[in-house]
DNA sequence: AATGCTGCCGTTTTT
DNA sequence: CGGCAGCATT
């Protein structure tokens, strides 16, 4: 999402405050004012309201702005009130932004907007309201993966399937792709049921359902597959909401998985008739390869098929419709419209079917599909490379995207020795940006994979170079969130014994396995939950009187609080809670690095409840709608993977890491073939697509991974750059290595396959320094020292070399010397405690208690 | 019941 | 190489 106006010349700017209503504007003479700037295509997207429409917005071509300005359009057009327009996004960040942008368009209009939200969000709310007809109550629990796997644990354990060989958590995995398919338990292929534990996958996978019941609770993936049981099942219930529906709006088509699509599907379907049932839609076969090179829209259903009325998902092409009945004539299909971008479709491995955006106007006949191919963020060089990598795909719709920009600057591909080399040499470059003026929050580095990052970070820290890393562990999945929660959650519902089981003993209390193991016997005998079968043991003497006497304070302790309930806020209950329970101390007592940021962690939970009504309202929501992406902070470098980079923009973009085997990478390759490897360009181009105005491309020739150095060969999509809008340059980072040979089969060495293009002076430098056993380009930078482990293999040039250079470079950024002397004991974000060890300018090094010595710029450390 | 050691394994991750 | 899980200690 998040495309902010960027049409400098192009269009007026998206941000456009908004006075007086819509009516007015639309009395407007050149029609309604919220239609100015938008390119005919656009137009022609946000106008055409009947019947579905497939809008196929590539990269930076406006698509929010679309969907925003089509709901405006539906309201001013009075087709449709607020209420009555489902939009459906698939992260929040996605609904939030469009939130936003909808308020500035049409004033405070929004908070009509009931059904804008991610599908979960939407399937949550839905399946609260019908919960009882799923066999839930309304303030069923959410439940994270880790709850997930801790009770596929138990029922493995309780089936005696060796947990070794049949990990819970690949149980859990397979679930919820069973569930991203639509598949219930009852669905699944035998074949697969039985894939794992030795035939028994199946029956657990139908006994966990039953447990969620009992827990009253539900996965991420039953919030969209019960809420298709319950329209199945209910046809009333979906008939109301199908007649509530006037419009349907979605995002992001590329990335709908199945349990998607049907959902989707039910609603979009006109209502039927009362008493018509609607159970029959049955999951195609969806193993089959997804790429099928043809998207073909017109034979399967070329024949005048009338729309049909049943609901039947149709297999993947180009498998006939099954022989399902007659079709009888029905009301059309509602005005459903898909935005998306096959090209930017990443999220396959996690059960995304672009096969969904593929076989759009197969499954809705009749569609309309409009192509937006203005970009209007990329240069020219940039937006023809990207366009260039991504025709090399063959299961694609195919779109080509033009700017009316200038060309710019040519994309850039450097090489070098290792990663090492290649960190330092985006970190010389950051800082040339730097003092070229360049904001920093418009720059980032997107790797293939987070293991990658590290080597940034420890470059950036040493260069005391401002970096925030995106996407991290979410906010509601951290540790000390997580228990938190499990408190609040056993309050509110003494039957989630997942919650209690969690914190029984979180902070210690002496309530070992065996106590757990002790109530899960009582409680499975007498068919109570944990926390009543504990109220219960507490009374015999079952228990030792150590962990009886805990056990009882702990049950005393939630009466306590349940009954505080009822006089106090939920906020302020949260805080007695953490506070009584312990848990508070718990971490004020932990001296480990994070511990602080725990706290905080902490303080902001509680602060964020105050926009809830009670605790029941916060959570219902904090799983589905609690992340924290949105502080800002100060100008600083992002770091984050390809996939978050997804939606986002930035002037200066660095890939590193184009090397075969990482990017693309192997496992893909090896478990999806060639439509994993199309999945890897595809990520590709949402890589350079991201870049305004520079793209620079890395590749190193070493590169450890897993602890070992393994020589790597620059990546293919290297060789499928138009050589005409990429320039190859050297590695500014200058190598300190040489060393003996070995870069291997390069393609890079086999100049052949690359065109002339790719044996520029740069190039054929770095090229010729790769023989030579000295520094690269002199100035260069083998400037820190390092433990690498190359000097165990021979590379003995790491030895206490000068660091003079270091020294002039840090000395530039700062001027000043240090405030600290040594033995000073600090602290560090990163790294935790320590003491100066050494001081050199206001560069430290300091042994850290955890993480060793390390070389540190003093602005990064505090006194501890 | 809590602590320390060994051995395994290792992408991406919207909800 | 490093983080975590499961086991063997005390």
């Amino acid at each position: 999402m998040t495309e902010p106006s960027k049409l400098p010349h192009h269009g007026v700017p998206e941000h456009q405050p908004v006075a007086g209503g819509i009516a007015a504007r639309a009395r407007a003479a050149a029609g309604p004012q919220y239609l100015n700037g938008l390119n005919p295509e656009q137009r022609e997207a946000v106008e055409t309201l009947d019947g579905p429409v497939l809008v196929l917005a590539g990269a930076g071509t406006g698509k929010t702005r679309v969907l925003t300005t089509r709901i405006a359009h539906i309201l001013s057009q009075g087709r449709a009130r607020p209420q009555e327009i489902l939009s459906v996004t698939f992260t929040n960040k996605a609904a939030r932004e469009m939130k936003l942008r909808l308020g500035q368009m049409l004033g405070q209009a929004v908070e009509g907007m009931p059904w804008l939200g991610t599908f979960h969000s939407i399937g949550g709310r839905i399946l609260r309201i019908h919960a009882e007809l799923v066999q839930l109550k309304s303030n069923f629990t959410v439940l994270d993966v880790d709850d997930q796997v801790r009770l596929l644990k138990q029922l493995l354990q309780a089936e005696n399937i060796d947990d070794k060989r049949w990990p819970a958590r690949m149980l859990a995995g397979l679930i919820d792709s069973w569930k991203n398919r639509g598949l219930s338990p009852s669905q699944v292929p035998a074949g697969e049921a039985a894939s794992f534990g030795n035939g028994k996958g199946g029956k657990i996978y139908a006994t966990y359902q039953e447990r969620l019941k009992i827990l009253n609770a539900a996965d991420f993936g039953d919030l969209l597959l019960e809420n298709i049981r319950l329209f199945r099942e209910n046809p009333d219930v979906l008939r109301q909401y199908q007649n509530r529906f006037k419009f349907i709006l979605v995002d992001e088509y590329q990335d709908t998985n199945v349990a998607q699509y049907l959902w989707l599907r039910l609603l979009s379907q006109a209502p039927s008739r009362p008493g018509r049932a609607l159970s029959d839609v049955i999951p195609g076969d969806l193993t089959s390869p997804r790429l099928r090179g043809e998207v073909d829209a017109h034979s399967a259903s070329g024949e005048g098929d009338p729309p049909r009325t049943e609901l039947v998902e149709t297999p993947p092409h180009p498998d006939p419709l099954p022989a399902s009945g007659a079709r009888e004539q029905a009301a059309p299909l509602k005005n459903i419209c898909c935005v998306g971008d096959d090209d930017q479709s990443i999220y396959g491995w996690r059960g995304a079917e672009v096969d969904n955006i593929l076989r759009f106007e197969h499954d809705f006949p009749g569609a309309k599909v409009i192509r937006l191919e203005r970009n209007y963020r990329s240069t020219g060089h940039i937006l023809a490379a990207a366009s260039h990598l991504i025709a090399h795909n063959e299961g694609r719709l195919g779109k080509t995207l033009r700017t009316e920009d200038i060309d710019g600057e040519k994309v850039t591909v450097t090489g070098s020795w290792d990663s090492e080399e290649e960190a330092r040499a985006i970190g010389e470059e950051l800082e040339e940006l730097q003092r070229a003026g360049e904001n920093l929050n418009d720059v980032a580095i997107l790797v293939r994979a987070s293991f990658q990052m590290r080597e940034f970070e420890d470059r950036f820290v040493t260069l005391g170079l401002p970096y925030r890393v995106i996407g991290g562990p979410r906010f509601y999945e951290r540790a000390e969130i997580r228990d938190a929660l499990a408190y609040l959650r056993t309050i509110n519902s003494p039957a989630d014994d997942l919650a209690f089981e969690r914190i029984v003993n979180v902070p210690k209390r002496g309530l070992g396995d065996a106590t757990v193991q002790l109530l899960h016997d009582h409680a499975r005998k007498r068919r109570i939950p944990l926390f009543e079968a504990a109220r219960a043991v507490v009374e015999t003497d079952e228990l030792k009187p150590k962990a009886r006497g805990s056990l009882r304070d702990l049950v005393m302790q939630f009466d306590r609080w349940r009954a505080q309930r009822e006089v106090t806020s939920h906020t302020e209950l949260a805080e007695i809670v953490l506070d009584e329970s312990g848990y508070t101390e718990m971490w004020q007592k932990d001296r480990s690095a994070d511990a602080a940021g725990r706290l905080d962690n902490l303080k902001e939970l509680v602060r964020s409840m105050e926009e809830f009504e009670n605790l029941q309202g916060f959570l219902e929501h904090i799983s589905l709608v609690m992340d924290r992406d949105g502080e800002a902070g100060d100008e600083a470098v992002s770091l984050m993977t390809l996939h978050s980079a997804k939606g986002l923009e930035f002037d200066n973009v660095f890939l590193p890491g184009w090397e075969e085997g990482l990017f693309p990478s192997q496992r893909t390759l090896d478990e999806q073939g060639r439509a994993g490897l199309e999945e890897e360009r595809r990520l590709a181009h949402v890589g350079l697509t991201r870049a305004r105005r520079r793209a620079k491309i890395y590749f190193a020739t070493n590169r450890r991974i897993h602890g070992t150095w393994s020589t790597t060969i620059p990546s293919r999509f290297l060789d499928e750059l138009p050589a005409h809008n990429v320039e190859i340059t050297e590695s500014k980072g200058g190598s300190g290595w040489g060393g003996s040979g070995g870069y291997g089969a390069s393609r890079f060495d086999n100049l052949e396959s690359f065109g002339s293009s790719y044996s520029t002076p740069g190039w054929q430098r770095a090229q010729a320094n790769r023989g030579r056993g000295g520094g690269g380009r002199s100035g260069g930078s083998g400037f820190e020292e390092r433990q690498s482990s190359y000097s165990s293999e021979g590379f003995g040039r790491t030895k206490r070399g000068p660091m003079v250079i270091e020294g002039e470079l840090v000395a530039k950024s700062t001027g000043t010397t240090s405030e600290f002397s040594l033995d000073d004991r600090v602290f560090h974000q990163k790294f935790g405690y320590g003491h100066v060890v050494k001081i050199d300018g206001n560069k430290l090094t300091i042994a850290f208690e955890k993480a060793g010595e390390k070389k540190v710029v003093d602005s990064f450390v505090e006194r501890a």
